[in-house]
DNA sequence: CAAATATGATAGTAATACTATTATTTTTGC
DNA sequence: GCAAAAATAATAGTATTACTATCATATTTG
């Protein structure tokens, strides 16, 4: 098993980098410690020279890989949603339960991941957490469009296009199938950062499953015909 | 009814501001054009030097009234949220329904504001239009902690615990009121981005109020006992 | 093993995010 | 109506950011 999830290659337009960060030593080093950095400082104090001091490389090495942070931003984000289409395929596959399909990928986007290192290295908890506190910025800019055109987004469409499919499944006359999904996606993501700072925004329970329960319910309720 | 408008005072934390911008004419423009500079160049691209162009005053007298841009964000959001609580004030009083009075507060965060320029001169579309593409930005960051404890998130909060207490009268026993109503609000924010520039992430309808259409029936279903 | 390619070392630039200083207005309290 | 206080303008300056450029040195590969 390990090694069928070692050959997975997760497909990134090349218009997010200058040159395949997968294609070396170094390329891999930006990647695995720019993760570990964003983690720690956070974007906003993230630069390409405190991580050019971490790897030991220069400032400029990094800038042969990535035109600029944003963009690196842009190519963790596309591994993630890349990671996630995967795991939903696994997920579900096999599964003939439309509802039960539903329930998986809901549970995906609403629960941490425990800790796989051997997907390429990557430390998705971390990654995870980046994507959970930084991926509105990814959007919520104007470079959104000319980003849009270059593909950043596509597996995070291809994700939701994936669980629309399977609530259009369970009702076809759902009108809003990914509004609902994204509404979802994005909520857990703002849920979790209110459950650390910000407690009267949202209603942590002790119940270590609590936001896939509130979300699971709240979409099987949302599709219901009546 | 328009006097009574231009008398409310809505109360924000001395924290975000080194100076009062209500109190002069200078810092009423730093605000009013400030959320017309960011609603046109967008945050990223935003600076004090360049408002202090439009403006045709220097950078530094900006310095005098706001720490950085970022309070200033801050306190523009405190603005919207302020003003939120008052809009939701008046749908709601005298409303004995609470389904009623949930659905006038549903409405208030999903629907677009219409231009009402008497409200302390500022441009309330622009406003809305600001915190829907920027809001995130105030949190999603490591200075949040210590904007939470200078109530930079007072009028949010008070807003969540309003509908919150809404909800509590509709069905006492639903245990995630504030984690629905914050779902709903930023995830009507992000609706109306993506509408713009990422549709595959939505389902955009003609209806006009397609939005609090289907957070309202989102929210009435959720909330039901069954 | 030469040629191509990748990386390292170093330097440099324009813009950003401020802070400081002093001069000039404007406001205010008597 | 005027002096003192306060606010603003004008200007300059600093450290950091976000890059770009150049050249030397490794490393890979055909």
């Amino acid at each position: 098993m390990k090694n069928l999830i070692a050959s997975v290659k997760i497909g990134i337009t090349s218009q997010l980098y200058l040159k395949d960060p997968e294609s070396s030593e170094l390329g891999l080093k930006i990647v695995h410690r720019g993760i570990d950095l964003i983690n720690s400082i956070g974007f906003e104090e993230f630069t390409f020279r405190k991580l050019g001091l971490e790897i030991k490389s220069p400032e400029a090495s990094i800038y042969r890989y990535f035109e600029n942070k944003h963009k690196f931003l842009l190519y963790l984000n596309a591994c993630y949603w890349g990671w996630m289409e995967y795991r939903l395929l696994i997920a579900t596959s096999n599964v003939v339960s439309a509802e039960k399909r539903l329930e998986k990928a809901v549970f995906l986007v609403t629960e941490g991941v425990e800790n796989d290192p051997s997907f390429h290295g990557i430390n998705l908890v971390k990654l995870q957490e980046v994507v959970v506190a930084e991926a509105s910025k990814t959007f919520l800019n104007r470079r959104v469009d000319k980003a849009n055109q270059d593909g950043a987004y596509q597996s995070y469409k291809d994700f939701v296009g994936n669980v629309a499919s399977i609530i259009e499944e369970i009702n076809p006359n759902y009108k809003y199938p990914s509004m609902l999904i994204t509404t979802v996606v994005e909520g857990a993501h703002h849920q979790r950062f209110f459950a650390e700072h910000l407690p009267r925004l949202t209603n942590k329970q002790s119940n270590p499953h609590y936001l896939s329960k509130f979300y699971m319910d709240l979409v099987l309720k949302t599709i219901k015909t009546n």
